[in-house]
DNA sequence: TTTTTTGTTGATTGACGAGTCAATAAACTT
DNA sequence: AAGTTTATTGACTCGTCAATCAACAAAAAA
């Protein structure tokens, strides 16, 4: 049976099953035999490929990550002018491959992980620089020296509702959350130019 | 040694232990027995008066949302005009009782809870109920028809500052926190009046 | 004073779960 | 063909922990 190559195989649909898991049961008490029974193998191969369930989170974490941070990289390459840019960044933040139940239930417990195992507190660290340095720069030409204020407040929106969401009964609607997010950055430059 | 009238005595400690705990670890991943030794009593005891280790974590976050309810009505009874309604609010939100390490980091977990557990899940929808009648009602005088949109950006983002501050080392700064909120208000408010 | 209620804990149960190991088998190398 | 590497799992170890129980102590009630 045993097929070569199969070590990427594995660990894909083991980082696979493991949010869709985190996200089933809606907390990080998920047994690795929850995960590997989710992604079709022994629980004994999961710990061979991974060692540890925290290196199967982290990678979870990662991948997570990754995805968001390939999307916004893709809508900067295609927005036109600071604003665009903006747009991109929020359209991507909340998009439906990022802002799906699943996904934002694994980013709430990310953050609690963060709380405890220090990689977990850097990789999230990482995403808040590249997000606000996204948001900054972006912001610069048509802000000035107000970009760095307004882009924690469009951070921490951001945050709050993703949040939010995972409260939410019903499917999510990001094209809403875009709006709001939108609506404050219009605040803030409108303010900005009185 | 049984002295009479304990229930209520040990009943607080436990709730008090419990936060502690919760955000000493970080996680809900606490035995009954790290909350009942910081509490001074054996782990039987601790079942014994909650029944379970879920009714503790139920009872701390009652205890939370409790202190926080009772900041924000002192705030709202000692407020001068909407404007000063809504400061009070905030001011409440991120004062050092409930803007503190252990609060917030309580806070995430409850969020985290509310996912799998119902009651908990209740809890936080009334809690969000309320923040949001009481943002609205006080910026309906000043906003109009806009006070929802508002209230809603506004919780978002007290949600997302909490969530920052998680992350966040060093000593919480909620005066910070607070003028993040009221520039964001602010601006919410001048771009109306436009 | 007997009985009941309240407080309290050490010891135990029973379940569950992370991680290990030994064994099997198929491929690939030499 | 012999040896090595990769894939795979059933069975097992070891630890932990929520919850229960039996027992004891002291106050209150009868």
């Amino acid at each position: 049976m045993p097929k070569l190559g199969m070590e990427p195989i594995r660990k894909a649909a083991l980082v696979k099953a493991t949010i869709v898991e985190i996200g089933r049961v809606g907390s990080l008490d998920v047994t690795v035999s929850q995960i590997a029974k989710r992604a079709g193998m022994s629980p004994a191969l999961a710990h061979h490929y991974f060692g540890s369930k925290e290196e199967m989170f982290l990678a979870a974490m990662r991948h997570i990550m990754t995805l968001y941070g390939a999307e916004v990289r893709g809508a900067l390459a295609a927005a036109e002018g600071p604003e665009g840019r903006i747009r991109g960044i929020l359209r991507a933040s909340f998009s439906p491959g990022n802002f799906r139940r699943e996904a934002v239930g694994a980013w709430l417990n990310f953050w609690v992980l963060a709380q405890s195992v220090p990689e977990a507190k850097r990789l999230l660290a990482v995403y808040q620089r590249r997000l606000r340095s996204n948001l900054v720069s972006a912001l610069r030409p048509i802000a000035g020296e107000r970009a760095e204020g307004i882009a924690d407040s469009l951070g921490a929106m951001i945050d709050g509702l993703y949040l939010r969401e995972v409260l939410k009964s019903g499917a999510p609607d990001g094209a809403a959350a875009v709006a709001l997010a939108l609506r404050h950055l219009e605040a803030e430059l409108v303010r900005g130019a009185v």
